[in-house]
DNA sequence: CATTTATAAATTTTT
DNA sequence: TTTATAAATG
């Protein structure tokens, strides 16, 4: 059997391709055609009689998996649409909707992000009072991400505390009881965090009477980035294919760059023991990257401790070797990024297919100042999201509530929100509503809800008809004594829980009748709830007022929410939108630049995490100074360092045909009280002699290193007294 | 007594 | 820019 899509394929991929059954692993250096090779495998598979609905493509994002499904879809015809596609994280929720019942769960559960779950590790510490006058404790963050490091690795949480968290040893008995009542919590509230989706899922085809069931539903399974997976992804992979035995991983141990999420290099380099009779295939031709730029990157993985033999060659030959350009400080790297994107940029070398790449979300923040000064539209990846936001976390909220109306969480947020509750207030309520209920409704155990198999991945499409309701004496009872009006608060707030009520009665469907004493109501049915954009447009108008008086510079984050209610609009299920925004948040765009999503081409500025699997033809890593890369926060140990070298070369492997590598000697202390205090950075550990004797050394376009006291010759710089001007009249109002 | 406001301190990477 | 604690206010 073959097809047109085989042309073209190197041997080795081709072979990837066509594997027959049994599990395989394929190790693919960077850039050397996984995407393809993963998308023609999908359509190879497809073509030979596997249905579409029968394959599951695991990813790291949804992004990649919508691109690797739309590819094949292109080679064989839009029937690859039905390939169950996405991240873990997300697979797991739409199994789950489906096999509720089969793990004890209540079907209408919802995922709570990381935020979230800090917060909610927050109520039981304070109610525990175990951190109390106790400085040392650990914040609710850490507390995340040790719970969150037991489960995903499976490790004992003394070994995980004396490993990874030392200082916080002291504090296990209190650890080990506020995350007892956290899990507890979670169960209450009908929520599940990040982790729990895994586990489930895991307890789902290992101890439930569906784990046949749920396994058998896959033919083939595809996992790519199968580096950055960690131990309890890998006991899915197992159990999922203990009878039909199909499974691809792929993966690059060189671009492991995850371990901070407990993924580790073991699930590859175990995968032969863990599937017996597993082949492997190697991909090492690199069609991406110009020779010059591949000899930078297996240069730099040469020092690592543990060698990879990998050595990842192209026939792209090139004259230009990448590019190392040392600038005084922050200042002059801007300038000089600015200055070579123009360059490349005149060359015809659109924005788009250029980035700048960096370590940590605000090393792009005096640059994306910089940007916004000329006007270069850009568009940046990763850093903080917008579904971070407090204005964007409030809004949510609202629909939470209404979707779970035990999400104790959301209940807190909205009631803080209103002028003269406070926590004391806001608990008291929660209480007398009952909130916490002790024991959740469980489904049947049987019971597989066949609507939702139906359900289509991708956005826009419902896979929950959610009709009139009946108002029974158990329906959404905490939702309901709220807005039956049973809660004692300070009068001074009275008029603004009457609105709140108002506004959730409409989203419910519902209206509110007086019942003629105490000041409570009546529900009365009105039909169908409104539809999603209507909910959310109603919830603005309540929410707006108090946001205008909660947040201090409202006309920003106003935009913010403009955007939700855009994707809000388009969605028909309620509970699809607050899951796919928790699961696949967007990113967000700096406003600085204007609307740059409306802009037909922008730059790329991305961490290097989310840069993961990228190509641009020309690429800008900035901040290449120890301290920034490899990060203070990771050269504890060598493992650390090793990982921030991974990182490295993952940015450096992202470049076609140009690569700038900029090293700000100086860096500024600014918010420190000590005037302008200032330090001397050393160039990346990561660039070593040999490294450097790889690159081109430059100075900034434009600049002449002198003497200080000599004031040297400089090119005439036309602009500047247009701009001096432009500023004395922007003073003046001219 | 509860809420609001003031002050000081800390800040990687992401599903 | 958010978050824990202290003081001020209603």
């Amino acid at each position: 059997m073959s097809g047109p899509w085989l042309e073209g394929l190197n041997e080795a991929q081709r072979r990837a391709v066509t594997h027959a059954d049994g599990p395989v692993l394929v190790i693919a250096g960077a850039g050397t055609g996984k995407t393809r090779t993963l998308a023609c495998r999908v359509a190879y598979l497809i073509d030979g009689g596997v249905p579409p609905e029968r394959i599951l493509l695991l990813t790291f994002t949804r992004r990649a998996a919508a691109e690797m499904i739309a590819r094949a879809g292109r080679m064989i015809g839009p029937q690859t649409a039905k390939v169950w596609g996405g991240t873990f994280h997300a697979v797991a929720n739409r199994l789950l909707r489906i096999y509720a019942g089969a793990v004890g769960l209540p079907a209408d559960f919802t995922v709570i992000d990381q935020g979230d779950s800090a917060d909610l590790m927050n109520i039981v510490r304070n109610e525990l009072g175990v951190a109390k006058g106790n400085k040392r404790f650990p914040r609710k963050e850490t507390l995340v991400r040790i719970y969150s490091r037991v489960v995903n690795a499976g490790d004992k949480l003394s070994a995980v505390l004396e490993r990874y968290f030392p200082w916080c040893s002291d504090h296990i008995d209190g650890i080990r009881s506020i995350v007892e009542g956290y899990v507890r919590r979670k169960r209450d509230n009908n929520v599940l965090d990040y982790d729990d989706l895994l586990l489930f899922w895991k307890a789902l085809v290992t101890t439930s009477p569906a784990a046949e069931s749920v396994a058998d539903r896959f033919e083939h399974i595809l996992v790519d980035e199968y580096q950055d997976t960690n131990a309890l992804q890998g006991d899915i992979l197992v159990a999922m294919r203990r009878r039909i035995r199909n499974i691809m991983v792929v993966g690059d141990d060189a671009q492991s760059i995850y371990s901070f999420r407990a993924a580790t290099v073991r699930n590859i380099l175990d995968f032969p023991k863990q599937f017996p009779g597993a082949d492997t295939v190697t991909l090492e031709q690199n069609y991406r990257s110009v020779q010059p730029i591949l000899e930078v990157g297996n240069a730099v993985m040469e020092q690592a401790q543990e060698r990879y033999t990998k050595n990842l060659w192209s026939h792209r030959a090139s004259g230009n070797k990448p590019v190392l350009i040392t600038c005084t400080d922050e200042p002059e790297q801007s300038l000089a990024v600015c200055s070579n994107i123009i360059t490349h940029l005149e060359q015809g070398i659109a924005l788009k297919r250029q980035a700048v790449l960096f370590r940590a979300g605000h090393h792009s923040s005096h640059l994306e100042v910089e940007l916004a000064r000329r006007q270069i539209p850009f568009h940046k990846f990763g850093g903080l999201k917008f579904i971070e936001a407090a204005h964007v976390k409030d809004m949510l909220a609202f629909l939470r509530i209404l979707e779970n109306p035990w999400d104790e969480l959301s209940w807190f947020r909205i009631l803080l929100l209103l002028e003269g509750i406070g926590p004391r207030s806001a608990q008291r309520i929660v209480d007398q509503i009952g909130v916490r209920r002790e024991q959740t409704p469980v489904a049947e155990p049987d019971s597989v809800n066949p609507a939702s198999t139906e359900a289509v991945s991708d956005s826009g499409s419902d896979e929950s008809e959610t009709g009139p309701q009946p108002i029974t004496s158990t329906f959404r009872t905490p939702l309901r004594r709220f807005l039956e009006g049973a809660v004692n608060a300070p009068a001074s707030s009275r008029e603004l829980l009457q609105q709140l009520r108002m506004a959730l009665a409409h989203c419910a469907g519902l209206r509110l009748v007086s019942n003629g004493r105490n000041g409570g109501f009546v529900l009365e049915p009105l039909g169908a709830e409104p539809p999603l954009s209507a909910q959310v447009e109603r919830i603005r108008e309540f929410y707006e007022p108090v946001f205008n008086r909660a947040y201090e510079n409202p006309t920003i984050r106003l935009r913010d929410l403009e955007q939700l209610e855009q994707i809000a609009a388009t969605y028909r299920s309620r509970g699809r939108f607050i899951t796919d925004l928790t699961l696949d948040p967007p990113t967000s765009t700096s406003d600085l630049a204007g609307a740059p999503y409306l802009e037909e081409d922008y730059l790329i500025l991305s961490t290097i995490h989310s840069a993961k699997g990228c190509e641009w033809d020309v690429v800008h890593i900035i901040h290449a100074a120890d301290g920034m890369i490899p990060s203070d926060m990771a050269t504890g140990d060598s493992e650390g360092v090793d990982e921030e070298r991974r990182l490295f070369y993952v940015a450096l492997t992202r470049a076609k045909d140009n690569l700038y590598v900029y090293f700000p000697i100086r860096y500024y202390h600014t918010g420190s009280r000590m005037g302008d205090a200032h330090s001397y950075a050393q160039l990346t550990r990561f660039i070593s002699p040999t490294v450097k004797a790889l690159f081109e050394q430059r100075l900034p376009p434009g600049i002449t290193r002198r003497d200080p006291a000599d004031p040297g010759t400089f090119p005439r710089h036309a602009n500047t007294p247009d701009q001096v001007r432009r500023q004395i009249n922007d003073l003046f109002g001219a």
